[in-house]
DNA sequence: ATAGCAATGGAGAACGTTCTACATCCCGTC
DNA sequence: GACGGGATGTAGAACGTTCTCCATTGCTAT
């Protein structure tokens, strides 16, 4: 019932508590013989390191990702690619829920640190910058999704500038000219410039003036929901001239947008034509087939792990990559009629 | 840089650690001028207790939930309900990704056990019986998903037998007569007969036969994927009378199903009818519009939750509680033709 | 021989908590 | 004025590791 502890092993084998420490931690100094003895000591008791009591001398074995939420299909991507990563290195990863607001951010952030977790993935943070870094001084942090430039700590986001372009030069080339965006705004006040989500409906509104289509620029502030999608177009459509083109600033926006359209009566591609973002696999769904900007993911999530363990393993200076995105056309879009 | 431990909220405070540490825990013994100086000093110094220091005592402040995989559009629901019952509770959920395989979920599960949790919600995991009475020996244990009967851990479930029938009688009472179903089947042999796919599959085979359908029951066994779907329906087309109207083990598969019939040139619902199972999110979008079985994940995660609070409270008596689903058509069914 | 050194093993002090004993103080009672 | 007893506070031993020293060996080179 008891746990087996060190000495139990170090009692079995008739060694020293330091002797079985060092054969778990591939000390110097250590003879053959009783590396093996050591070994079967443990095999035969079944001995589990505690991991608490190697946290308490500044071990850790586990990573954290912190997740805003767990119903976006581009989130798993990125949760595989950082598992890849980090597979053989004897970590683990364990994923902790933002949810809605900074307060709950911080939470959820807190309690992954509590868990003495050698370093933290942050999956677009709505925390203000001097609050990361906070963190980061505690605990190694690479921030996915924010194009922040922090001394303290690693920042990978794909390049949404390039993104937002992509999809407004598609639909111009398809010959559309009222192309709106559904964009996402935190309850919060304050959310930092850097996030994703601010500068996807910046960079849509200059690369609208950039094709001279700068009057036709409509922003639908909702968020990055379905939910969102939905009531974005409920106010796009509400206006004097509606867009014949829409681009939703995540997947699951333009579902709830595709939603809203076949409500209202409107045939997508045909009467408007509808484009996202991340390219989850929501939207290569054959029922669905959204043209979508892929930002891979998993890349990314490889990315994080990488430079989270770099970070770990002591690198100091600050990284900060930038990861090019490509456009997947599919059948929600098409040459306006 | 250094961590603020007891000892120095103690030492600003001009008490013993001891006070400290009986304010921390609301012990008896504490004069209220103590406590209103342990409190200020605690708040000025932002101190933070050191978990892993408290779990090296045994006290634990995290409960751990394990999900086979984080894209199924069911689970977030289970999450949802298992983080609202324990708020306000100091428990904090972490979760972990089980993968595919026995072997992968045991190490998820250990990892979770290694963080010292409180307890562990797992969903719908292959591990036997018995490695899961094991764990249960160290850890509070509820089985989400599982109509497992143990004396050492809790099982909270929807009655899959009463799904099954929901679905395979209407579609019976929409006229159809060859009504196919998607099973899971995991890689791993020896997967338990009481996890949810396998008793579903069961159900699906005895309603059939109870409403006279006996001959025409017809089981692809593939997974609870969108890609599984897909395969499932590839399989129930090439038989020499293909069925009008698939039942799907889950929302996931039916989605791939429709994705394949579509392929095949096939109109739902006009040619095939397709039902989930789970009722997620993905199958109330406007876009696929899925008749599906309900079984309240956030339900079923809030029993898991209460539960689990209930066993590490001291209850030792065993609970096994189903959860009654209901029928949700959508329009993927439709009369037979 | 003997100093010197590499190789091996162990003692014991942390790490930050909890919690059981115990010490002290203050009052009221007989 | 001694005694009992509640109220309050503290000392110090765990909990299971890691890791710095130190002790012991057995060689090698002088």
């Amino acid at each position: 019932m008891t746990r087996v502890t060190i000495a139990d092993v170090a009692l079995h084998a008739q060694v020293s508590r330091s002797a079985v420490s060092k054969v778990l931690r591939d000390a110097y100094g250590v003879s053959p013989s009783m590396r093996a003895r050591v070994l079967a000591a443990i095999d035969e008791l079944g001995y589990r390191p505690h991991v608490a009591a190697r946290a308490l001398r500044g071990h850790t074995s586990t990573l954290g990702v912190l997740l805003p939420d767990l119903r976006n299909p581009f989130f798993p991507d990125l949760v595989d690619g950082v598992v890849e990563e980090i597979a053989g290195t004897g970590y683990e990863v364990v994923i902790s829920q933002g949810g809605r607001g900074p307060a709950s951010e911080s939470r959820a952030i807190h309690a992954l640190i509590d868990q003495s977790v050698g370093g933290i993935v942050l999956v677009a943070p709505l925390s203000p910058q001097s609050d990361l870094e906070a963190i980061a001084a505690t605990v190694p942090v690479v921030v996915l999704g924010r194009h922040d430039r922090s001394p303290r700590y690693d920042a990978v986001f794909d390049d949404d500038e390039v993104g937002a372009e992509l999809v407004v030069e598609h639909l111009a080339g398809l010959g559309h000219r009222r192309i709106a965006h559904i964009a996402h705004r935190d309850s919060s006040r304050g959310e930092p410039a850097t996030l994703l989500q601010a500068i996807r409906a910046r960079a849509y509104e200059r690369a609208m003036v950039r094709l001279g289509l700068g009057e036709h620029a409509d922003i639908a502030w909702t968020t990055y929901t379905e939910e969102g999608g939905h009531k974005g177009v409920g106010e796009l459509l509400s206006r004097p001239e509606p867009p014949t083109a829409i681009f939703a600033g995540a997947d699951l926006a333009a579902i709830g947008a595709l939603a809203a359209l076949r409500e209202a009566g409107l045939a997508v591609p045909d009467d408007v034509s509808v484009a996202g973002y991340d390219n989850s696999w929501l939207a290569a769904l054959a029922h669905i087939s959204l043209t979508s900007v892929d930002q891979s993911g998993v890349t990314m999530g490889r990315t994080a792990g990488r430079l989270l363990l770099e970070r770990i393993g002591g690198r100091t200076a600050s990284a900060r990559i930038s990861i090019t995105p490509t456009l997947v056309p599919r059948r929600t879009t098409a040459a306006v009629s």
